[in-house]
RNA sequence: GACCCCAUCGUCUAGAGGUUAGGACACCACCCUUUCAAGGUGGAGACACGGGUUCGAUCCCCGUUGGGGUCGCCA
């Protein structure tokens, strides 16, 4: 089997969560069949499509990695086909002229809801002798709908589904401005495209059916159709501006890597056993549409930043270091770069995101001196604390620089000093880092490297108190004056 | 409201007539421990309800309830 897939997004606004959903699908089903994967920009409603929207769709592909196989394909530059199909309907008379305006439309609408039925074009013109057209009236072309039978789609996910033929109305193919409706678009372009399988979002079930007609009159090949659950908010309903629908754009500013959110999205809605990390390879292997679940799954911060977590601990130094960056408050001097790097594996399972990684690496980052926060700040200045800290740096002064010796050389030191390991760390770990939460403290020293953590805790050993009262007391008196 | 879809732990899900109903996230406890994580061990936690079919239903059928989607000369 050749697939051949496509993205059709509208670019009214950003790539959100499901539509990304989408077209990983799309993509994968393509690659998973030798096939192509094409991407189609639906822009023909031109007063809400927009450049920006287009540029964030190409972007936010890119960015998850899921390049189509050609150029994308713009629906509006191929009005006069759609047109043309329009017109062939019109010949072959499976569609008609309607001159209904907008007022009667609305009365119709407003008729139709009172009686508490669903709005369906009534079939004003259908039947009516072309004659009695007003002359030179604008006219929509509608598609001359079955009015009897039933119209089944053999979906690829949700099974048989099938429609009594007179939920279907006769839906505008042309508007009376001669554009194209989507209707109509869409089928033309998945025609000509070569489309085999449609797979898209739960909410265009209903669209397929009258889809189905269009391609039944020109006599086309019916594509398979997948429609795939929505993605719904944490409280259940379809993922909208109210949950804050974001576009895969602010979840690469939320520091979450592509592999991760694809990793999440692929979970959503679709299986292999018990797996849940997945590689692209092992999707690709693996991936098929009798796979996909039924029903809605709702989104899940939480676990997609642990889906992240997992594979923030496998990129490479070179790949973390450069993602870093621009989360880091200020770029790191050349020293301040090699001491992150240093410092990155300990890192590594302490962090969900990349912000949350650039948080805890700041202090690696940051230059001399550094200024502890409140917390650590009370550490400095109890009792004997930064005495302690002038000893501790004398004592490791002649150690070799190393996890294993620094460790070894600060027992020794806390042991002489009798006093537990972590009455020596604590304190240690505020004057290295500025915090009171970091990572292991022999870890740090040998990450930091002789000369700046020695700086370090002699400039913490150096300095006053610095509680929220910074009074100038005389020296020697500093010991006793507690930090409240 | 009409039409369509859906229904296993809080969430994502495995399960395709017989299972102690499994895993993951989150949660709780313990262990490890210099802090915070990570890791290890253990725990709590689900088949919406009612009828069928069957020797036997989470699984098949019907209904109920609940949730969702769609009802544009938008896409």
């Amino acid at each position: 089997m050749t697939a051949v897939t496509r993205f059709a997004p509208s670019p009214t606004g950003l790539l959100h969560i499901g539509g990304a959903r989408t077209a990983l699908f799309n993509w994968l089903f393509a690659r998973r069949y030798g096939g192509r994967f094409l991407l189609r920009i639906e822009d023909t409603d031109r007063r809400r499509s927009t450049e920006e929207a287009v540029a964030a769709i190409l972007d936010g592909l890119a960015w998850l990695g899921l390049d189509p196989d050609e150029p994308p394909s713009y629906q509006f530059e191929r009005r006069a086909r759609h047109a043309e199909v329009a017109n062939a309907m019109l010949e072959a008379g499976a569609a008609y002229r309607c001159y209904a305006g907008p007022k009667e439309l609305e009365a119709m609408r407003t008729a139709a809801t009172s009686r508490g039925e669903r709005f369906r074009y009534d079939g004003l013109w259908r039947d009516r002798d072309p004659a009695e057209a007003p002359v030179g009236a604008a006219f929509a072309i509608r598609l001359k709908a079955p009015r009897a039978g039933e119209t089944i789609i053999h979906d690829l996910v949700q099974g048989d589904v099938c429609v009594a033929n007179t939920e279907l109305d006769d839906m505008v193919l042309l508007r009376a401005d001669g554009t194209p409706t989507y209707m109509l678009s869409v089928v033309v372009d998945d025609h000509d495209m070569g489309v085999t399988h449609v797979i898209r979002g739960d909410d265009h079930l209903n669209n397929a059916f009258r889809q189905a007609l269009v391609f039944e009159a020109m006599d086309w090949p019916l594509p398979a159709f997948a429609h795939i659950p929505l993605i719904h908010g944490p409280d259940g309903a379809k993922l909208s501006k109210r949950h804050g629908a974001l576009g895969v754009a602010a979840y690469r500013e939320m520091g979450l890597l592509p592999e991760a959110v694809c990793n999440y999205l692929l979970r959503l809605g679709w299986s292999h056993g018990d797996a849940e990390i997945i590689s692209t390879e092992e999707a690709i292997t693996w991936f098929g549409l009798e796979a996909v679940g039924r029903s809605p799954a709702r989104f899940d911060r939480e676990k997609l930043e642990s889906v992240n977590a997992h594979y923030l601990r496998a990129v490479d130094d070179d790949r973390l270091l450069a993602l870093l960056e621009p989360f880091l408050a200020r770029p790191p001097d050349e020293a301040g770069r090699a001491r992150l790097r240093a410092g990155l594996p300990a890192l590594r399972p302490r962090a969900k995101t990349l912000v949350e990684f650039a948080e805890l690496a700041a202090f690696y980052a940051a230059s001399r001196p550094v200024v502890p926060d409140a917390k650590a700040a009370r550490l400095l200045d109890a009792k004997g604390a930064r005495a302690l800290l002038a000893r501790y740096a004398t004592a490791l002064e002649d150690t070799a620089w190393a996890e294993a010796a620094l460790e070894a050389a600060t027992r020794a030191f806390a042991t002489s000093e009798d006093i537990g390991l972590g009455r020596v760390a604590q304190p240690a770990r505020a004057a290295l880092t500025g915090r009171t939460a970091s990572p292991g403290l022999f870890e740090v020293l040998a990450a930091l490297g002789r000369e700046e953590a020695l700086g370090r805790l002699r400039d913490a050993a150096d300095s006053l108190p610095t509680g929220p009262r910074r009074h100038i007391v005389p020296s020697g008196a500093s010991e006793r004056t507690k930090a409240r």
